[in-house]
DNA sequence: ACCATAAAGAATGTCGACATTTTTGTCTAA
DNA sequence: TTAGACAAAAATGTCGACATTCTTTATGGT
């Protein structure tokens, strides 16, 4: 939990930001042990920042702690995803109910002006420019649905675990080069935003659940073996 | 994220379980600064490990970070009752319909248990044993009733939600002597292990749900003042 | 060839010290 | 009396060094 109000951050919020968007990114393969010395480098801290960033991943679920044995890149598994769909599924079912029965119209503005820029940017080609910029505005699309949700908890939550599944779908493209399916995202998008914006909240439940049900469906059977036991870092 | 199979636990481990009980037990006032100088002269410790503990607890929502400002036990208030609350009541409805679901008869068996257990335990006087002794059985009752539940997410999350929840149940607590309302607990925690047992899913969320609002009921209206601002330390 | 054991190397965990920022306390001026 | 500025004190944030633990490699016996 992080204020806003603040002036200079610290060494240790800074490399939290950055490792976390690493990690999400699929910069380190999964199970990499994170060795702290080389980390060090790198950021050009010292070791003292670096451990209370990977405790605070920790709590987040991106890394993993074996006490004396240091810091590891949490692994994937198929079980995980699956869970973690799940668990997404139902979270952000109810965010978004609740961001339909208390949005307002600023609510509904942002929603479609997000759909919008979402649709005109999906994967115009297979570039990483292209591809950093879909993943900016398809979270800021997500993001927005749910905005209008009163709960702190609710939402933080929902954070962790999106930024949980962003770390799958960027193993994956990063690995195949285009992580393009036969379905057609700006569809999809485009009747959740409608069916959101038309306070038609099973309608919404229903397409988000299926939109979040799909994207991990396409991972795991286009690449099954992606999934496994991961080796050494 | 903490390996099970661990040898040594590391002193930041064992510095953030306890820092983390004392927190829930409402032992620091809400607001209050971590001050780590004295801390580490009360756990013998250094302020490194004890810098990892108040990082990981921040990421729980425990403790609340101000860089360059150090930590602080995060405040309470009228409104995060409120929210927590709500968003408990989802989860564990979730968790505990989940575990309704997949439990077999060892799970029966055990919500079964704990229900005899705690009902015995059941606050028999005021005494300091007598309420911690009530907290524990109390915390394995609720932990029986979703142990079923096979989502690993769902349980994490509801374990951090019931640990906030209890500090404010310890915060009211402690200043109030007793704390006993004219609810029929045993009666309360009877009700739901047997809708649970007889696999009555909406029945035992909706108890479940009245249960733990009217937990939070009680502390709001019993109690009003406690949760403004709170005090420096 | 294989396993156990032991030594060497590497990485972690912890501490104490230094620089910087925040906070406290005091004094002055309006 | 209040407000503001300045100085002193305290607390934080960061680093580098030391001890310990884990890992790897080498060694020797069966």
């Amino acid at each position: 939990m992080q204020d806003d109000t603040q002036g200079r951050p610290t060494e240790a919020s800074i490399v939290t930001d950055r490792l976390r968007e690493e990690i999400v990114r699929g910069e380190f393969a999964p199970g990499t042990k994170l060795k702290l010395v080389p980390l060090s480098r790198r950021y050009a801290v010292s070791r003292g920042p670096l451990r209370e960033a990977a405790s605070r991943l920790a709590a987040e679920g991106l890394v993993t702690i074996e006490d004396q044995r240091g810091f590891r890149v949490t692994p994937v598994s198929r079980e995980d995803l699956l869970d973690l769909t799940r668990t997404r599924q139902r979270i952000e079912v109810i965010a978004v109910q609740d961001a339909i029965a208390n949005g307002d119209l600023a609510w509904e503005g942002r929603v479609m002006a997000a759909c919008h820029v979402l649709n005109r940017v999906t994967e115009h080609d297979g570039s990483d420019a292209a591809h950093a910029l879909f993943a900016e505005h398809h979270h800021a699309f997500h993001e927005a649905l749910v905005s209008a949700c009163p709960s702190a908890y609710l939402l933080e939550f929902r954070d962790r675990l999106y930024a949980l599944t962003e770390r799958y779908r960027h193993l994956a493209a990063e690995r195949y080069q285009s992580l393009r399916s036969r379905r057609d995202i700006v569809a999809e998008h485009q009747a959740i935003a409608d069916a959101v914006v038309a306070r038609h909240a099973s309608e919404a439940a229903t397409l988000l659940a299926d939109h979040l049900g799909e994207t991990a469906a396409t991972l795991l059977d286009t690449y099954p073996e992606l999934f496994g036991a991961e080796e050494e870092g």
